[in-house]
This record gives C-alpha cells, sequence and structure tokens, in this order.
DNA sequence: GGGTTTAAGATTTAGACAGCATGTC
DNA sequence: CTAAATCTTAAACCC
C-alpha cells in the first residue's frame, strides 16, 4: 500500500513522501484496512522497530488537521523526549508539539495550545488530578508501549489513566502499541479497539542458542570461529570481525561492569589507530563528569571502545555511551535491562548472558519470554545491518534444549492486570473521589468496572470497600449514606500525587511534632520521617552496616518522629533501621560531603545518590505542604531542606544558590572566598571573581546582580543537560 | 618465615515514575 | 521451599 493512495491530507502525506517513505509496512497496511484512519481506535502488537510510531503519526496528524488535539503516552521521561523531538519536525505542517515531564514540564496555558503532548503515563494521571482543562478536548490518544499495564508498580496507572481519559470523551480515539502478548485480543476488546497481531519486521531478526562452538538457530547452525577466554568474548569478538556492534545483557550492574572490563582487557588489540583515536575521544568526555570510583572504572573501559550501562551511573554518562554507540565509537555495551525497552538502540548482535534474575522471595528466576522478546528485539538495525541476531548463551546441552523451547520458540506471556491491591487502589480510588470523578460508592464502583482489570479478573469491589476504610480513618475521605467527598488533607494527598499511606505516616509524625517540648534535631527528624514513607526506596542494609547504623540510631534516637520499633520485631526494626541509612545519607549530601565520599561509603553509584535525592526533595516538599496544613511547627524548615536537597548545600549557601550556573560546587567556593550571600558580590570586580570561577560564568553572575558593566554572553547555555549542575563543575 | 594459591564461607542482587517554579520549546 | 556470581577469609602450600 503507497502513501499517496491513503485518505489523509496532501501536505501529509507530502511530507512523509520528502523523508523517503512511500510504502507501507505489511502490519500498517492491515491497520489501514482496519480503519484506524476513519478514526477506529487501534491496537498493534507488533515488534519493535516496524513502524509502530508512523501509525500513531499517521493518526494524530490526521485528527489534529480536522481541529483535533492529540496525547501521546510513553512509559519513560528519555522516551518522552525521544518522540517530542521527533514531533517538532511536523512544525511545517503547522503542528505543534509539546512535552510534560516530571522533570521537563510546561505550564498548563502553554500545553492547551499544543496539538500534540507527549507525557509519561505518570504525569498524565497526575495532569487528570490537577485538572488541566484541555485533557477534555482530545481527540487521539496513543498509549505506548502498553503492555506495561502488565507492571505491578506502574501498570495500574497506566490502565486507570486511560480509563479516565475514555470516559472524560467517549469519543476519543485510542492508538494503542505494545510488544507482542499473549492475550492481545483480550487487551483490544478492552480498549473497544481493532486488533492487528504481526511479527514482521523490516529487519531479519535471528533467534539463537549459543552451545560449544555454534549459535543454534531454529533451523540451522553458525559456528563461531574466533576463540575467546569465554563465550560473551567469542560472541562479540566475532560481531566486531564482521564489522557490527554488540549489546550484552547481564542480569547485575556487577556482571556488566566485569563483562566490559574484560571486554576492554581482550578487545583492545584489534582495533584499528583510528579508532584508538575515536575512543580516546569518548574518555574525555567520560572524564569531563569522572569523581567516582565507578566514573574511573568506565573511562577505562571506553578508552578500547567497550562500556558498560546501567541505572547507577550518572545520567551524563549514559547519554555519552548512548550517543558514542549510536556514531560507533562504542562497538560494545555491557548492561543490565536499562536497555532492554524504550530508547531507540539497536545493535547488529544481541546477546543476553543471563536469562535469569533474582528476586527476594524466590531466588534465581527464570525472567519472562516477554523481557526476553525486548532484549532480543533490539538486535538488527534497519536500514543498517543485513539481519539481527540474538544469541542466548547455553552451559549445557540440557540447557540448550530448554533454552531453545523456552525463549526462542516460544510466545509471550500474557499479560495482566495489577490494578486488584491495596497499595494500587489506594492512591487511585483517592483521586477518583478528590478530583470529584466519582461522588458515590456507586459511582465509584461504575468507574473502577471499565478498567483492564475488571474486564479480565471481575469485580473490584472487595478491595473499595477496604481502601475507602482505610481513607476515612486516614481522614482523607468523608463517606455520608450517599456521598464520597474528599477533605483538604484528601486533595492535597491526590495533588502531591504521593501514595496517601505516605500522607498518612507524614501527618502522624507531624502531629507528634506538635506535642514536642524539649528541642530536637528537627533536620534528622524530617530526613528520617520521609525516608521511612513508601515512596522513599529505602536502601538495602548490608551485613557491615548493622555496627555504625544502631550506633548512629543511638545518637539520634530522641529526635525522631516515627514510632521506633521493637528490637524484636525483625521486619519493622529492618525497615527502620533502613531508614537511619537513607537519612544519614541524604545528610551527608546536605552537609557538602562530595560525591566520591558517599559513593565509596555506601557503596552505590552516582546515579543511585541522583534518583534518591529526587525522590527526598518531592516528598519534603510533601511534607512542608501538609505541614502547612496542619499548622505544625516543621513547614519552615521542610520547605528549607526540600531546597537544600535540591542542591546538596548546607543553611549557609542557601542564598547564594539562588544564582544561576551557581551549584553547591561554586556557591561553597564563593563563600569561602568571603562572598557569603549574593549582596556581599553585589560590587565585586569582575576580573577579581573570574579568578575564581572563569569569566565566563563570573560575568554571568555579576550580570544576574543587575551590574551593567559586564560582558554578557550571547552563547546558549551548554549544561543544560538534565541533571548535570548538581555533581559536576569542570572550571 | 614470607608470600602465593586454593578452598570454604559470607555477601549481595534490575529499573524508574511522581511536585513545583521558571528561563525556551 | 527454591540461586549463583563475586568478594572475603581461612587454610594449605611453596620456596
Amino acid at each position: 500500500m503507497k502513501i499517496a493512495e491513503l485518505d489523509l491530507p496532501t501536505d501529509i502525506k507530502d511530507f512523509y513522501e520528502a523523508s523517503g517513505i512511500r510504502e507501507l509496512y505489511p502490519p500498517q497496511a492491515e491497520a489501514v484496512k482496519k480503519g484506524f484512519l476513519d478514526g477506529k481506535s487501534l491496537l498493534a502488537a507488533i515488534p519493535t522497530a516496524s513502524g509502530k510510531t508512523l501509525l500513531a503519526e499517521m493518526a494524530m496528524l490526521k485528527s489534529i488537521a480536522a481541529g483535533g488535539k492529540a496525547l501521546y503516552i510513553v512509559p519513560l521521561k528519555a522516551l518522552a523526549s525521544e518522540k517530542f523531538e521527533r514531533f517538532r519536525q511536523f512544525e511545517g505542517l503547522g503542528v505543534r508539539a509539546g512535552i510534560s515531564t516530571g522533570d521537563y514540564d510546561s505550564k498548563d496555558e502553554w500545553l492547551k495550545d499544543r496539538d500534540i503532548i507527549v507525557a509519561t503515563s505518570e504525569k498524565t494521571d497526575s495532569l487528570l488530578r490537577n485538572g488541566a482543562p484541555w485533557l477534555s478536548s482530545l481527540t487521539v490518544v496513543v498509549a505506548d508501549e502498553v503492555h506495561l499495564i502488565d507492571s505491578a508498580n506502574r501498570g495500574p496507572t497506566l490502565e486507570v489513566t486511560l480509563a479516565k481519559l475514555k470516559r472524560l470523551n467517549p469519543a476519543l480515539q485510542i492508538i494503542a502499541l505494545s510488544a507482542t502478548i499473549g492475550n492481545a485480543k483480550e487487551l483490544a476488546d478492552w480498549m473497544k479497539a481493532q486488533l492487528v497481531v504481526s511479527e514482521w519486521r523490516p529487519t531479519e531478526l535471528k533467534e539463537g542458542v549459543f552451545f560449544g562452538r555454534a549459535i543454534n538457530f531454529s533451523n540451522d547452525k553458525r559456528v563461531i570461529k574466533t576463540p575467546g577466554p569465554d563465550d560473551v568474548q567469542a560472541l562479540v569478538s566475532d560481531t566486531l570481525a564482521e564489522g557490527g556492534q554488540c549489546i550484552v545483557f547481564a542480569n547485575t550492574r556487577k556482571s556488566s561492569e566485569s563483562i566490559a572490563q574484560k571486554l576492554a582487557k581482550s578487545l583492545s588489540r584489534k582495533m584499528t589507530e583510528e579508532e584508538k583515536a575515536a575512543f580516546l575521544e569518548v574518555k574525555q568526555q567520560v572524564m569531563r563528569h569522572a569523581e567516582t570510583d565507578t566514573c574511573a572504572k568506565l573511562a577505562a573501559c571506553v578508552e578500547h571502545g567497550v562500556a558498560f550501562h546501567h541505572a547507577g551511573l550518572k545520567g551524563e554518562h549514559r547519554h555519552i555511551i548512548e550517543n558514542a554507540f549510536r556514531k560507533n565509537t562504542v562497538k560494545v555495551i555491557a548492561c543490565t535491562p536499562t536497555l532492554a525497552a524504550g530508547l531507540n538502540l539497536p545493535a547488529r548482535r544481541v546477546i543476553i548472558r543471563d536469562y535469569r534474575r533474582f528476586d527476594v522471595n524466590y531466588g534465581n528466576v527464570p525472567i519472562p519470554v516477554l523481557e526476553y522478546k525486548q532484549m532480543a528485539g533490539r538486535a538488527g538495525r534497519p536500514g543498517l545491518d543485513p539481519y539481527g541476531e540474538a544469541v542466548l548463551i547455553a552451559k549445557n546441552y540440557d540447557e540448550l534444549g530448554e533454552l531453545m523451547e523456552n525463549y526462542v520458540l516460544s510466545l509471550p506471556e500474557q499479560i495482566t492486570s495489577k490494578l486488584g491491591t491495596e497499595p494500587a487502589m489506594r492512591a487511585h480510588v483517592l483521586s477518583a473521589i478528590a478530583t470529584d470523578f466519582c461522588g458515590d460508592v456507586i459511582g465509584l464502583n461504575e468507574f473502577m468496572d471499565t478498567t483492564f482489570y475488571a474486564h479480565q479478573r471481575g469485580d473490584l469491589s472487595a478491595v473499595i470497600d477496604n481502601v475507602l476504610d482505610f481513607l476515612e480513618a486516614e481522614r482523607m475521605i468523608i463517606r455520608t449514606a450517599d456521598r464520597l467527598r474528599a477533605t483538604e488533607l484528601g486533595r492535597l494527598t491526590s495533588r502531591l500525587y504521593i501514595d496517601p499511606l505516605s500522607a498518612s505516616i507524614i501527618v502522624r509524625a507531624l502531629e507528634a511534632s506538635k506535642k514536642r517540648q524539649e528541642p530536637y534535631n528537627t533536620e534528622m527528624a524530617l530526613l528520617q520521617l520521609i525516608a521511612s514513607t513508601p515512596d522513599v526506596k529505602s536502601l538495602y542494609l548490608r551485613r557491615s552496616d548493622y555496627g555504625w547504623i544502631i550506633k548512629y540510631t543511638d545518637e539520634h534516637i530522641s529526635d525522631f518522629l516515627t514510632d521506633v520499633p521493637d528490637v524484636g520485631d525483625e521486619t519493622d526494626f529492618e525497615a527502620f533501621l533502613s531508614s537511619v541509612k537513607t537519612a544519614a545519607l541524604v545528610d551527608m549530601w546536605v552537609n557538602e560531603k562530595n560525591e566520591e565520599e558517599m559513593t565509596a561509603f555506601y557503596n552505590i553509584g552516582p546515579g543511585d545518590v541522583r534518583n534518591l535525592m529526587e525522590t527526598c526533595v518531592w516528598l519534603m516538599h510533601s511534607t512542608a505542604e501538609i505541614s502547612h496544613l496542619l499548622k505544625a511547627p516543621l513547614t519552615r524548615e521542610a520547605r528549607e531542606l526540600a531546597v537544600r536537597i535540591d542542591y546538596g548545600v548546607s543553611k549557609e549557601l542557601m542564598d547564594l544558590i539562588e544564582l544561576e550556573g551557581v551549584g553547591r560546587v561554586r556557591a561553597r567556593r564563593l563563600y569561602e572566598a568571603g562572598y557569603k550571600n549574593r549582596e556581599a558580590l553585589k560590587h565585586v570586580d569582575l576580573q577579581v571573581l573570574a579568578a575564581l570561577m572563569g569569566e565566563k560564568v563570573a560575568a554571568k553572575i555579576l550580570s544576574q546582580l543587575g551590574r551593567k558593566d559586564v560582558p554578557v554572553s550571547t552563547e546558549p547555555d551548554e549544561e543544560v543537560m538534565g541533571q548535570s549542575t548538581l555533581f559536576s563543575f569542570g572550571d
């Protein structure tokens, strides 16, 4: 089927033809036949890179041309930026794109006159809770990676959000994009959508199991001639020898690092001089942000064209590695599942070294077929590779057969709704009530009946009753004979987007704070408080931690506002110690300990520190808001702490930190040089300041203070990449 | 006796969303 | 009720 034949406005067809697309892929053509261009909803369960995005784009553009508005829901912030960048290319068609995620937000007024808005599912939910008016003028919603409904953490949000959007606008067209799943029909029925299922790919994908000296595919074999000290190294050097790139998936961060280190050693001899020069350049980039052990390791690997990639890396490093891999200046990435879904980062060969993953309850368990297929699907760059190969590794003959049967030849599992649990329902029931979406128990049940859970599993009323009891007992809702109403606390909790259980823990602690007579360390009290909520993922307790944490706990025992559990109550007590451990780390951060000290002592990655701090800012802000509502005595302290956690500074730097371009490091440097606040900087000489932090920054600081005698740089800021301001100031 | 190798025992374990206020989009 | 790779410590070994 040709683009030219489609029932689309001419300028849209011209746009695609100008970019070289003339012909639809088979699954796309099938979708057209099923009527998605006539406004019908569609579930496309087809492999990655086989043209899902194009389907979504055409549906959105057609609807927008008719005066509509589109929302594109993604599971990852990184994916949101990727899609946003793509949709900005529609500017020539008069289509304006916008983006809304937790760390990259646009104001409501700005979004309302955008035609396509990209948002994460949680952000969409939050926008619904905050009553963004433009949501009711949507005509198309795209749900990308909709199989995520299966996720226990995040699936419920996605399905409830879709149900809400549908109810808000019954005529809404839903375009759901999914990996291949076992029960696509069931999901499509729920969405009242047409279904397209296909295994078709633009680049052939060969899946096989490596055993002995050969990759065994379902109907042929490929002998690997390059020997290696182990299977992974043999497979990698084979790929490189034929000019391809490799991604190796491992099940722990440590493994991914050690694989990369081994490869770096064994491969370096085989690279050409030009390649080595390119590697060195990447190494320089990595070194610009290198302060910790992990960074040094990464730099050492990258020098040989190899990298590791996992969530312990800081954001900058992840970007550097991803981009270098795209430019082929990194040849191999060893990673954890970070790269399995989402980002578009294909490779000639994908090696799935571990098909098992640790689970606290069950030990090492085999990963779902769905996840294996997601990793395998990374193999083969469309238009660049002749084919892609996904390789599992068997340790013995029996395993060869098992892997063949259980993964290569297996179909992905059915996805199931995880909405039917109290933790999931707590938040969504409260938000439904708080936003007046449901005014009584009957309405609430009717709404919940439209979720995928109800479609698949049945009635939710028992869980709803339990959750209502909880919310009423915690004074977040008021239940009368015929009405459900949220209290101010309930509305605030819903708006802040925190777990109602977190809110109740915070409320209890703040009530306790009102009764305190003696002075105590409020900073520690607040830090431990937020660390004990379920929204902050507490740190793993190591055996060697017990000693110092118990001592630390003793020192602060009179500061805590939460109840200290009995030592005999093992689970509770461990959770408590863990919250203290987390609080101690945040305390190091707001007292300006350096990154290296924290990551080394806690044995975590710089990326973990960053993520934890972001969560803590959010919860500390929420604590301040709740404290304000309850008229508790900690509002100011909590507000201040939220700012301090955001920047990682002690109290005395709070004034300096207001300056743009000044983070924890520069603020400290200014302070030590005697400039203790912005006032003190007003009349300082440019050259004096330049000696301290470089001319450009100095000029930028002074111009912010209203000085006219400094040259104002017209160049755009270069350091705008996400999280760069906190850790790195290489001047 | 000092240093090295090996075996037994102990330890550790993936990922990533959300508020708010503002510079542009 | 369930695992496995890696790190640490203890013990054996060599000259």
